[in-house]
DNA sequence: GTCACCGTTGAATCAGATC
DNA sequence: CGATCTGATTCAACGGTGA
């Protein structure tokens, strides 16, 4: 357990720690602005009549717990409303959330972020590889979950790991249905009587994807419907914070020795793809500057149809056009924008030659000189 | 054309017709109680700011028409009352509806459903396997839309097709995510000068799927927001009665036109199901994901010549190679190409296994997830 | 006729830093 | 705050062309 440092105006963050309690008085005693993400499972609100049989006459272990009964879609909704305002009131501004539910409850907690301010940047399809099939034949399988990710507001500048995710699906941009298998055998989490310890436990490969998709290493993710503490277990191990609050204490008391058994993952595993955006940037003008091309060198564009000329201040001049390698490329394309980098090519031996391999240069010279200077 | 005959109470249902209007006045002129299901695909009130353009610089036609723009999300939400109060009158008692909508609108949709004394069956998501990606790389790729199929009231003695839907989907039991792809082709539907006549025209594949699930021969469908009139032409194939409602003249037009087109199949002449399924392709990210192998666990190359260490995101590091599981394979080998899952090993009881064991461990998985649902 | 290749397109809340 | 500038970014399917 550690805390974060406390301010002056802000008490200190109970960083790795279970709280107790009911989750939006617990929230409205932390300090505001002082948490990266969210994750929130919040009751279902689910309206079962009596109870469920398979064919054969076995019964289903519904969710008919005391926590998730509401009388009504108000009280439901006047819920929802509080803790949605406690954890808004919790996020950094460039903050997020990711809320789960079904469709007994996830239409009104998807309206009621909207209107507490919430930005929705994507809604995701939990898509079950495993579900419960409809006994009953009366409906479709309910095979999907759905979750919604929003930013706490619509300027937030919120954290997504494109290129890691890209780079979970084998390449390809991520999709906003998720095909994962339920949680059971060996990390379905079991009480004393052999019985499932939580009736709603989440996969850690969930949480995963979605820890890594929306934060960073040292991040602090808060889950104010903590339960047998999958966020914090996930959190644990790819190096991130976590806060939990869980209103039960047979709850609190599983998840706490989960936690306890749960290791982190090596450092060296713990680093993603990162994007190019993170890249320093590089001046063209430093390729010019350091000789690598020389003014009145001639560039070719992409597929060789244009020529321009490279002055010494790292500017081009074309046809009755001057400007940046981007804003050349651009006027010769009509076309909106244009990345001079890989649009401009240089001659050498005969060969077309992008210029951006005198960025790659460069750049790998920076990392060296880095290096060396420590 | 037809028309159901009058009584002393209710005048005459306009059968196989495209009214003119505003759907919530058309909707309150017809009889209530008259209309065995609804499918609405309301405007979606997407709030797009300024121009998207693709990598290649060519621009998106976006959804821009006057009549998806709304003020403010409540006046979105008083639309929204208005057409599901009107057209729940119009239902008869054991009549169901079912709503298509995005995250921008869908949320506020389902809960005015609710609101308005709607009871949910399935939420059901469609999930496109042909969608725009997110050019951008800043958020996932929207690739799904979410479909709330309800019962006029809980008490509803609804039609559900359950062995029609067991048939279209290879004899299992059919789930709540319908994998199909979006309308283009020839079903695309092109204005005078080549453009597509409707920004969003829904696929007749969806239509055909939600009709033989939820109605019967001869059944009335209304669709108040009509525009190329898929719900119609599909109705008229499969034997089923519509009317449709649209304000605009133009999507009128274009529908009266499809539909004359469109024959209705032969009795005999039903369904052409049954295609392959490829084998499923797993992502070495999932092995990450579901715990198979760790991240910071090293992997070991055939023959043993070189390691590489897994990373969170199912990508591999190497000695200053960082990549998928293939890349890596190759720089070591000065391949061309590597088939990663045959060429990387992992350690247990000091023997080396293949990643492939984990891979055909999930296939497994899956295979066995689909016998469970006979 | 076949196949490889290329251009086009789809309900999208799609950039970020610096001046 | 706004204006300006750099430069990062896409997947599947369909249709047409030409070898």
């Amino acid at each position: 357990m550690t805390t974060r440092k406390a301010t002056a105006e802000a008490p200190a963050l109970p960083l790795n720690q279970i709280l107790a309690g009911d989750c939006i008085e617990v929230m409205n005693a932390l300090p505001e602005g002082s948490v990266d993400l969210i994750f929130a499972d919040p009751p279902y609100n689910l309206q079962l009549k009596g109870d469920l049989h398979r064919p054969d006459n076995s019964k289903v272990d519904a969710v008919d717990d005391h926590w998730d009964q509401f009388s009504s879609f108000s009280s439901y909704d006047r819920f929802t409303q509080g803790w949605l305002r406690a954890a808004r009131r919790l996020l950094k501004p460039n903050g997020a959330i990711w809320v789960i539910g079904s469709y007994h409850n996830i239409f009104r907690v998807g309206a009621a972020m909207q209107d507490a301010g919430f930005w929705m940047l994507n809604d995701v399809v939990w898509r079950k590889s495993n579900p419960m099939p409809n006994f009953k034949g009366k409906r479709l399988t309910n095979a999907h979950e759905t979750l919604i990710w929003a930013s706490r507001e619509e300027s937030a500048k919120y954290t997504f790991n494109y290129e890691a995710l890209k780079a979970l699906n084998d390449g390809v941009q991520m999709r906003s249905d998720w095909v994962l298998p339920i949680c059971t055998g060996h990390e379905r989490l079991k009480d004393d009587n052999g019985d499932k310890a939580h009736p709603t436990q989440k996969p850690e490969s969930l949480l995963h994807r979605i820890l890594i998709a929306s934060t960073n290493p040292g991040d602090v993710v808060l889950d104010p419907f903590f339960g047998t503490g999958t966020t914090g277990a996930v959190a644990k191990m790819l190096g991130r914070d976590f806060i939990g609050i869980e209103r039960e204490e047979a709850y609190r008391k599983v998840a706490a020795e989960r936690i306890e058994r749960t290791r982190k993952f090596d450092a060296s595993g713990l680093e993603v793809t990162g994007s190019k955006r993170a890249e320093p940037r590089v001046p063209f003008g430093q390729v010019v500057e350091r000789g690598m091309l020389r003014p009145g060198e001639e560039l070719f564009s992409i597929g060789n149809r244009f020529k321009a000329k490279v002055r010494a201040d790292g500017t081009l001049i074309g046809n009755d056009i001057k400007g940046s390698i981007h804003q050349v490329g651009a006027a010769y394309e009509g076309a909106p924008s244009c990345n001079g980098w890989t649009y401009w090519h240089f001659k050498r031996d005969g060969k077309m030659i992008p210029i951006d391999i005198l960025r790659q240069q460069i750049r790998a010279e920076m990392e060296a000189d880095q290096r060396q200077q420590h």
